[in-house]
DNA sequence: GGAGTGATGACA
DNA sequence: GTCATCACTCCA
């Protein structure tokens, strides 16, 4: 038994949170379930401010991105190619618009498959991950050395020019 | 390689 | 109001 990730924890910068999310869990527990389920984290991207052009925000404050915004431990989550919805949590100073994408955690590999088989939606959008929305993160107990985590470019953002090549994508070696 | 799918944002 | 775009997945 474990607590929720702080709010705390996720007021930082977003290239630190991110590989750090790593090997711990994110904990889903269904409206009227019983219990809860953990997911071993295996698999994010960082996106990182204004600046950064595969970032929503980039393009400016707008409804949709304006939760990325808020200071960080809330969930940031949107719609892809009309079918798919986007998990992401956000880190960071208040006014900064920084998100972790979750991207795959053990036994799925995806993040539209990942958000389809938990049952995430718009209504998590803007709700904070201490556990009030049925959503958060906790320790796991795993260990999770240096070199077992793969930087990568992310994925999908090829219209971002240089900034599709920067390594913000963090696996988790099997 | 290409289709499905619908919210979003830019523009008028 | 129109239109292009899209942090994906699945099938050929």
């Amino acid at each position: 038994m474990s607590k929720p990730l702080s709010l705390r924890w996720f007021r930082r910068p977003v290239l630190e949170v991110a590989p750090e999310l790593l090997g711990r869990h994110l904990v889903v527990s269904r409206k009227g379930g019983r219990g809860s389920e953990r997911f071993v984290i295996t698999e994010v991207e960082a996106y990182d401010g204004p600046e950064d052009l595969a970032c929503h925000a980039s393009r400016g404050r707008t409804t949709r991105t304006e939760v990325m915004y808020q200071a960080g431990g809330v969930f940031y989550v949107y719609l892809v190619y009309g079918m798919h919805w986007m998990l992401n949590i956000v880190t960071g100073a208040e006014g900064y618009p920084a998100a972790v994408l979750i991207r795959g955690v053990e036994g799925i590999s995806g993040p539209g498959k990942l958000t389809r088989r938990l049952g995430i939606d718009h209504s998590l959008n803007a709700r904070s991950a201490t556990g009030k929305g049925g959503v958060w993160f906790e320790e796991s107990g795993l260990v999770v050395p240096e070199n077992t985590i793969e930087k990568t470019p992310r994925v999908g953002v090829d219209y971002a020019g240089e900034w599709a090549r920067r390594p913000y994508r963090f696996v988790l070696r099997p």
